[in-house]
This record gives structure tokens, sequence and C-alpha cells, in this order.
DNA sequence: GCGATTTATATGTCTATACATAATGCGCTG
DNA sequence: CAGCGCATTATGTATAGACATATAAATCGC
């Protein structure tokens, strides 16, 4: 075998790649270190390093400092997927976004949001209720609760015009936060507003994002029956 | 402002992180280019490099050649979830895992599996329905649809002991494919196995895996009401 | 004025070397 | 033999310098 020309840290991926799809190098199994491999690809050892930490990232190899690189036994744990910034998620499809502004008024928020945004002792929050829309149509329920004490510029926000998620991104310091998918129940006044039937099955996307003065909205969008939220692996 | 020490890459994006929290640099504003940003910072323009990747790996910043570095305009796009591999997911809850198997046999598979497995001319498939428990309890019900063409080894495969993913894992070259989230209603065979109504609202994950010849199989995850997979931003 | 070509430049990557860090496991000691 | 500490070793990272590549911007040719 000639010392074939690596000369890329991709190239080297793809090598590694093809040992692991070929069961050259088991699922378990440790393969050689960084130097020898180096060696064989006769390329820098900082050239190897890049593909596998890149490799690892990806979820297909484990490294531990001293022990070595194996192969993962539980390839491809992880899958990163697109959250979808709906404006953008409708305008891909070719068609014309659309946004309407259902309700904007100053509620005492349920328990579970409360909860959810870690508030101590509740108080009023920002509740809105809004459709985005595609080609008319609607696309995706979104209903949003903001406290005005962690961002309080949120108060002037104008919402009719722009949607919420917009606002924040553009006006508000910085997110962190978590997010959640599950399946809901169409309830008689969502089903109105989506133009299905109540009682069909929802899937549902539910956000809390957090500043540096706490929680500043949780939101929950919801998808008409049939929506599939998909990615590769 | 003083020379400040920063040896680390992480050092130099933990900065960077900071001033685009704090709105020192702006979204959708081009940040000095890594060469000037080294120089700063007192380091190599490979470290800045390195902190830069990471950030623009995770969707804080858009980077093109010539061009230059900026700000994302529409932060944290990506998250990146944990695909459950069920046993695991189970066990670390401290539950015990168990596993069922309902049914196995070779049926015609329905068109929109046909579809999704993208089979030219649909043939018999090895169709599975098995249950994965916690401490005894339903957790997950699992349809599977195996091409055994495409993996010919899973016809021996004795899936009443082993979780038919385990197997495939263990046992087939590689995965490659997709998966997707949706909301199932629950139908009454599947509400009667899962201890729940018929008509709940299922959270739902739909994947198929591919080999090199071909898709390998596809398989759809049904969780039961209330169920919420959540990751953080 | 406008399209085609060249140039300048920021990021992308490779190399070789050095040191840092974590974790293993050997060997020493009690 | 138990327990501790240190040597070993593989990965992790920093550095300086060089070249590669994409592409925005400037220049050229008509």
């Amino acid at each position: 075998m000639k010392p074939a020309e690596f000369r890329s840290w991709q190239a080297v991926q793809d090598e590694v790649l093809r040992r692991i799809q070929s069961r050259e190098w088991q699922p378990g199994q440790f393969i050689p270190g960084e130097a020898a491999l180096a060696q064989e690809f006769n390329c820098a050892r900082a050239t190897v390093n890049r593909a596998l930490r890149s490799l690892a990232d990806s979820g297909l190899l484990d490294r531990k400092r001293k022990a070595g690189t194996q192969i993962a036994l539980h390839p491809v744990r992880k899958a990163t997927l697109l959250i979808p910034l709906l404006r953008a998620e409708i305008e891909a499809t070719g068609a014309v976004y659309g946004y309407k502004l259902i309700d904007q008024s100053l509620r005492q928020p349920p328990p579970d949001i409360a909860a959810r945004m870690r508030l101590p002792k509740p108080h009023k929050l920002l509740h809105l209720t809004a459709l985005h829309l595609a080609n008319g149509a609607p696309y995706v329920l979104e209903v949003r609760w903001i406290d005005t004490k962690a961002a309080p510029l949120a108060a002037n926000g104008d919402f009719a015009a722009i949607s919420a998620n917009e606002w924040l991104v553009t006006n508000i310091p910085f997110e962190a936060g978590d997010i959640a998918f599950t399946a809901a129940i169409a309830a008689p006044a969502e089903a109105a507003l989506l133009h299905c039937n109540a009682g069909d099955a929802l899937f549902a996307i539910e956000r809390t994002t957090s500043g540096q003065r706490g929680t500043i909205t949780a939101v929950r969008l919801l998808f008409p029956p049939g929506y599939r939220m998909h990615t590769a692996l």
C-alpha cells in the first residue's frame, strides 16, 4: 500500500469514516493513536486531530485522554435540527409569509407557565396570541407570555405589525433557554384558528428563553395536523 | 485597556460571546478580522480561528472568506438534541428497562411506508411491533419495517429477546438517514398497548436509516400522552 | 457603460514543535 | 495486600509561518 496522499483533514475524516462503515474498525474498538495515524496518512498530527475531533463532535467516536479513541458503541445519538424560524421556513417554500395578531393583553399566567418561567411569585405577564400564515392559510398558532420585568422594552413593543419573535431577536440582549417538543390535542378555540377539527393531534414546540434578568418569554407553537419537523442524521 | 491574557481559545470565545451579549457588537455587524483580534488578544491567529469557528458552528456567527465575520442576524437557529436511545433513556431515570415483542411477521408495506423507504416495487418486509417498558409500564410503542433485501442478516434476527434497534446497531454496517417528529392520534390498538385512550395525542418519531444497499429500516416510535422531548439551547 | 479579468484580502487549512492535562497503571511503601 | 504517588501516554491545545481558496472590489477592454 503506497503512502497515499491524505493532505486535508476532510480526506482523513473520510478515510476514518470509511473504515468505520466497512467494519474494518468495529464499534467499541480502540483505533490507533493520532501519532500513528498521522504517520500512516503522511500528515501532521494536528490534521488527524482535526478530523477525529470532528467525528467525535458528531458522536461517532468517543475520545478520552490517555485512554485513546474508540468507535462509539451507539453511533449517531445526536441530531442537530434547525429551529424553524417561521418567516424563513415559510418563505423558503415559496409562499407569502403573513402574520396576524389575535390578542394582546396583560394576564395572570396559569401555574404551568409560571413554573416553566420560574416565577417565584407570579405577576401579570404580557400575553400574545398570533397566527403565522403561509399564503393566507394558518401555518402556526403562537401563544406567548412575556415577562415585562425581565424585558421592560417589550411593554412598548408593537406586536400587531411584527412577530414577537422577530422583535425579541433584534431588541433583547441574549437568549439562552430550552426547547421541548410534544403533542397536544386541539382545543376548540385552537382548532378554529388553525382551520382544523377539535381533537386533532397537533405538533407543539414549547420554548423558554432567558436573559440575564431571568426568564424573558415562554412560547408555545402549535402546528396543524400532519406537520412534520425533520432533519437528516 | 491592558493587553489582557487570552491564552486559550475558550477564553477568546468567552470574550467574543460577552461582546455579542453586551451588544458591544450588534447583530449584522462585521467584527474585526482574525489577525486584528489575534493581536488584540495577544495570541496566535489559529487560536482566534478556533474560537470563531466554534461560535460559527453553533450559529452565532456567519463567516465568509474575504467578506469577513459578522454577528448572525438570527442567533441560535440550531439545536442539537439527543436521539433517545430507549434503553439508556429509561435506565437513566432509574427505572428498569423492559422489552416485549408484540408481533413479528412478513407483510406487504402500506404505500406511505414504501414511499418513505423508497422502494420502487414494494415487496414483503419484515414487520415488528414491540413495546419498550419502564418498570413494566409502557414507555414507547415501536412499529418497525425492515427490508431483508437491504439487510439479509435481519431475516435470522431473534427480535423476541433483543430490541431491533440494538440488534441493528451492532449488526448492520452503518446508518445514515433521517428523522422526523410529528404528532398522531392514538388508534384503538395503539391506545390499548400504551395504556391510554384512543384519540389521545401521541408524540411520534419517525426514522429511516439506510445502508449502502438502500433503505434498511423505517421505524415509528409512539410515546404516551404528555411525553416531552426537550433540550437546552 | 458594462461585462470580463485581475488583484487584494479574510478566512481556511497544513506543518512542525512544544507544552498542558488527564487518566491509567505501575511501583513503592507501610 | 492496601493505599498512595509518580511516570507514562494519548489527547488537547498554542504558536509561527506558510500556502490555499473563495470572493469582493478594482481594473481593464470594448
